[in-house]
DNA sequence: ATGTCTGCAAAGGCTTTGCATCCGT
DNA sequence: ACGGATGCAAAGCCTTTGCAGACAT
């Protein structure tokens, strides 16, 4: 098998947010179905600012995430500012600093990070996951020439409605994801 | 090389569409950079309802895809009912009827199909493409659990706002995926 | 001392490519 | 005959897994 059954654990509380993130002031419509309105999206436990070691290990503490040295190596490249890598350049950031990390305890970690809902995955190409070091609600912007992924400012787009799930399923979170190109190919 | 870079050609005429599927009714909220209203979305130059050879044919050819028997088989899969299905699902299909087409003729037809916008490319899921029959603008509805994907009625979500593009760049499309999970897992 | 994490290498799945062959025009 | 499409198999990429050894508590 590739990879794990499409299957990750639950997102918990906090799922609502992913709706509006920033909806504070919109007017509602004619959709009867609106969302409440939340002022501060629920971000992750932790994370952000993680640039000492110290940082990082209380990040992953609080994450219920046993601390290991790459961890923290790991933590502190994601952490450390807002970034959008893919496995591999995360390994290779890692790898400056440690050089004794391999690239499969790169992959393992992250999604150990995912499933502890530190970073977010994103499927903006089927060729590589990206890892958003930003859990809190917000949408994302790709550029599809150059691979670069930057995140959405909350008043750039708004979602409205609320779409009617299947009989016996629950919302698990919502993509947003603008596509654009360099001018002139 | 396992995936050509990362760029597919511009889509043309019926960009702006993609950002509001029946926005028709929405009111103009606080954002400034409201999109304008678009009644009839510009659905792909064909589609849909080519349940004979003949609409097969007559699909590709608008479309300006050279018309081949394997090719003919691939469109009836795709074009005789909206439909989401991975790349193998389609040459299982294809299959039934003509066991003669390979993977690769599927593969590649698939990607061409979607270079000419006869069919979308739906990255709900790193480790497959799904490709959509539906190419008029509409968003998604995914079940982790299952692997489904269903479209999105228009008046079940809608998009507002236009983000700032980065300079140089041109919008290509948007994507929205609901992500659900079956309950109690 | 025990359980867990790491590293390495190999497997695995999906997709693409190369090349000879076959087909339509 | 010629250009292009197909089939087959092999390559390729990203990701996961298995297992022995190392580590933390």
């Amino acid at each position: 098998m590739r990879r794990r059954p499409v299957a990750r654990p639950a997102a918990g509380a906090g799922m609502e947010e992913l709706l509006t993130p920033g909806l504070d002031r919109v007017q509602h419509s004619d959709m009867d179905q609106m969302n409440p309105t939340f002022d501060a999206p629920a971000a992750a436990p932790t994370a952000m600012k993680a640039y000492s070691s110290a940082d990082a290990i209380a990040c992953l503490r609080s994450a219920g995430v046993p601390v290991t040295h790459q961890r923290i190596e790991i933590a502190r490249v994601l952490f450390s500012a807002p970034v959008h890598l893919s496995a591999d350049q995360i390994w290779a950031s890692v790898r400056e600093h440690s050089p004794d990390v391999s690239r499969a305890t790169v992959y393992n970690t992250l999604r150990l990070f995912s499933e502890k809902h530190l970073v977010r995955e994103l499927f903006v190409d089927p060729q590589r996951i990206v890892y958003d070091s930003t859990t809190s609600p917000h949408f994302h912007l790709y550029n599809m020439d150059t691979g670069e992924v930057r995140d959405l400012a909350d008043d750039e787009l708004r979602i409205l409605g609320t779409p009617r799930l299947p009989e016996g399923t629950v919302l698990q979170e919502i993509d947003v994801i603008v596509r654009v190109r360099n001018r002139h190919d």
